[in-house]
RNA sequence: GCCCCCAUCGUCUAGCGGCCUAGGACUCCGCCCUUUCAAGGCGGCAGCGCGGGUUCGAAUCCCGUUGGGGGCACCA
């Protein structure tokens, strides 16, 4: 370990990362993750993961595991959470009932917490009836009820929502990557705990298990920064209750936007992670381009590991605005990822999409390919590393050696394009040429190409490949082409061109 | 409307008073390499929102302004 751990225990950093499993997990979200991943390892701290599931009604178990799911492809291990365990579980809100009861019931005993009987439409009522702009929020209407009216107010039948006694002092905070921020006093009013019924809310499952789970520095996006001060009121108010230590550190990062500088919405697949994993992102690849959204390396450089990133990683160096989704840079941060792989590791990644192209047997999670199609596989995957931006480029480059008869097919656009009526002298020479072949290298194809190609027929290369390509790879983008023929071998190779030719001398 | 955050090339960023006639990356455009599609190499286009200060000196500090964003639920 030649991380740097810190001296005490006691001031050992403590993140957590505590998603709400509803929904696919979302590209913000993930570099949320990282962040508090490279912060506690940078510091040889703890990273908890946690799962905020107190909505029955909006959470799913499909999401919950699409989140485990996520995290783990990623290489984002947690030393505390689900399915792993630890000393503050359980992991998952929906199984903390209790503990939160208990912190509402002593919030409420030491008068921090009250009960309020306002419905949304008396507290608008009320503002209007003062001149006041009716969307204002709530107005502190019930804070010093007296037992007669509260007793008056459930005689009627109602049911009161728990809101914390917010102070009134300006509420001032260091941010990890902001600096101080204020709110001042009376901006920012008392805020619902839990529900009528008593089930708990966000607003306190949230602090509760940071304070109980001894997190230190809490990093999330900077959509949550405007609730950092009834946060801090809270973590106060459950201190002087005997929960937890009081408020810490917070840093804001930079929300991810889209197209029109919007936050990236849930709605939009561009915000899809799985999307990414699906076309043959490689999770450090795309791990490398969200961690440049908000954070740079170096002055020179943006492709890096995730070891170097976390020895390097400096919370207090984070930007603070916001970063606009780029897919081009992505591509550019992941296709670098790819060409570092070895060779080796580089087929092994391609297996699960060449599944996906039905080429191989298995699945995604485990390819059976049969030994001759890995020795291909290794033979291939050379030609097509550099050449691949995301792995199911090279699934589909590769796909026409792996299929034969009527599993091949041709592109439409590109038998558009090169296999016309003008293609079929050209397929025609190069069969001739290749017909006589008596070894089947790619040094020998190459040569009866340029011979009958280039030298007979005094075409161009563009002109003269192109033809050919096509009609092999059923693509304009392949392996290089001599070396793609050669592992085609001979038969398929000159049937494939025949067939070419058949389809080129139809259209003239 | 109220509260809060933000402000350097089209995009992501470096810059934390002089090293800046502002550096890198992506995109785009050229050229080279390859008698093939790509990849790679080299080069180019392009930026400190505006106005005041502070200072010998400001992209960097302060104030204002404009613009953008986020939050204002008995969702998380």
């Amino acid at each position: 370990m030649a991380r740097i751990m810190t001296a005490s225990p006691s001031t050992a950093v403590r993140v957590r990362f505590s998603p709400s499993p509803t929904g696919t997990p979302h590209v913000g979200l993930i570099r949320t993750a990282l962040f508090n991943w490279a912060h506690a390892r940078h510091h040889g701290g703890a990273f908890v993961f946690r799962i905020e599931d107190t909505d029955a009604a909006r959470d799913s178990a499909e999401s919950y595991a699409a989140l485990l799911d996520a995290l783990r492809w990623l290489g984002l291990d947690w030393d505390e959470g689900p399915e792993v365990g630890g000393p503050h579980g359980p992991y998952r809100q929906s199984q903390r009932g209790e503990i939160y009861a208990d912190a509402l019931r002593r919030l409420v005993e030491a008068g921090e917490v009250y009960e309020s009987f306002s419905s949304a439409a008396e507290i608008e009522a009320r503002h209007k009836a003062a001149g006041r702009d009716p969307k204002l929020g709530y107005d502190n209407f019930d804070r010093d009820l007296t037992d007669e009216q509260r007793a008056a107010f459930r005689a009627e039948g109602r049911l009161p929502v728990y809101r914390l006694r917010m102070p009134d002092r300006d509420i001032t905070f260091d941010d990890l990557v902001r600096g101080p921020v204020t709110f001042r006093a009376g901006t920012v009013s008392d805020f619902v705990l839990a529900r009528g019924d008593g089930s708990p809310l966000y607003p306190l499952t949230n602090p509760v298990d940071d304070a109980l789970m001894g997190i230190t520095d809490v990093l999330r996006g900077e959509d949550l920064l405007s609730s950092t001060p009834r946060q801090i009121a809270l973590l106060e108010a459950l201190q002087r209750v005997g929960i937890g230590d009081g408020p810490f550190r917070y840093g804001h990062l930079p929300l991810v936007t889209g197209e029109g500088n919007r936050k990236l919405s849930k709605r939009d697949p561009e915000s899809n992670l799985f999307h990414y994993r699906d076309r043959g992102f490689a999770p450090e690849g795309l791990l490398n381009y969200l961690a440049l959204l908000g954070w740079a390396i170096a002055e020179d450089r943006d492709v890096f590991t995730l070891d170097e990133m976390v020895a390097a990683f400096d919370i207090s160096r984070v930007s603070s605005n916001a970063a606009r989704f780029d897919l081009k840079k992505a591509e550019a941060i992941n296709a670098a990822h790819l060409r570092a792989l070895p060779v080796e590791e580089f087929a092994r990644r391609v297996e699960p999409y060449l599944v996906a192209e039905g080429v191989i047997d298995g699945t995604a999670a485990e390819p059976a390919p049969t030994a001759e199609q890995r020795t291909l596989l290794a033979a291939a995957a050379p030609l097509v590393q550099e050449r691949s931006v995301v792995l199911s480029d090279a699934a589909r480059m590769l796909r026409f050696l792996f299929v034969d008869g009527d599993g091949f097919t041709l592109d439409d656009d590109a038998a558009a394009k090169n296999l016309g009526a003008d293609a079929a002298p050209v397929l025609q020479a190069a069969l001739t040429g290749l017909d006589e072949l008596p070894t089947w290298s790619s040094d020998d194809i190459e040569g009866a190409l340029k011979a009958s190609l280039i030298d007979g027929m005094g075409l161009k290369p563009r002109k003269a490949f192109a033809p050919v390509r096509v009609a092999v790879s059923g693509r304009t983008v392949s392996p290089p082409l001599y070396e793609s023929m050669e592992l085609l071998g001979r038969e398929r190779s000159l049937r494939r061109l025949r067939a070419g030719l058949e389809r080129a001398e139809a259209l003239g």
